[in-house]
DNA sequence: TTTATATATGAGCATATGTTCATATGTAAA
DNA sequence: TTTACATATGAACATATGCTCATATATAAA
């Protein structure tokens, strides 16, 4: 490998190639990525993770969960609409009011984690 | 509680005051949930993603990872940086190289939570 | 049918985020 | 000390994100 050919990869010499051809094999698809990264997104907002948490508690209609975060009713609607989006969340209808519930196994998984991680 | 009251909180009538009060308390602090959303940011992100999936299987060198990962030096060391912070990965100093690994014990627990979600 | 209530949604705006480019810093070799 | 290399970093830019406001939709009650 000429040295022109290892500046246009990363402006330096690579220092284990056998190490950098595992990684690359291990490395998870881009698609998988973009969907993996898509699901943590979920819980990097404050907003959704008060509601994602406030739901492993009970289902909630929208008016409790815009009562119990103290934000308008739009902000918590447009937050759910992502979450359902991202198959976290489920609701079901009863008369005007529709009520909110968890729709995924692992997030209390990743809420045990999370809270393992800043008491460290 | 008056009409004008119910309009203040939300916009429409709380539905269960009960289970609004349990979440109420139930709910982690501010400060708490701007630490737990940090947390998750972290794998919020395609390119910290690969870097931590990386780090996982061996330390490497930033070289490495820009090779390994296919981008340039400046995106992979801003990366770096962000994660250093979140206290995720940690580093030592080999002359002139940088090995980075991994300083949580709890990355692969995100992980397996991530990939359990989309292979659902 | 009219009115009230619960929820959803589009547009606009301010802020956050991720990358690139240029360059700085630090360390080792010549 | 000079040169080369590994890494870090600031500025700029484009895009993404989250909220608000106004308004739409849907359902139930009057």
């Amino acid at each position: 490998m000429s040295k022109k050919e290892k500046i246009e990869i990363c402006h330096c010499n690579i220092i284990h190639n056998d190490i950098v051809e595992e990684v690359r094999k291990l490395l998870p698809g881009n698609d998988v990525c973009i969907n993996l990264a898509e699901f943590y997104k979920a819980f990097a907002d404050q907003t959704r993770l008060k509601i994602l948490k406030a739901l492993l508690h009970s289902e909630m209609c929208v008016c409790d969960l815009t009562a119990a975060l103290g934000m308008t009713q739009s902000a918590i609607s447009h937050q759910l609409r992502i979450l359902k989006n991202m198959k976290l969340v489920k609701y079901r209808k009863a008369g005007k009011v529709i009520y909110y519930s968890l729709d995924d196994n692992h997030i209390k998984d990743i809420f045990k984690a999370g809270f393992d991680h800043i008491n460290e």
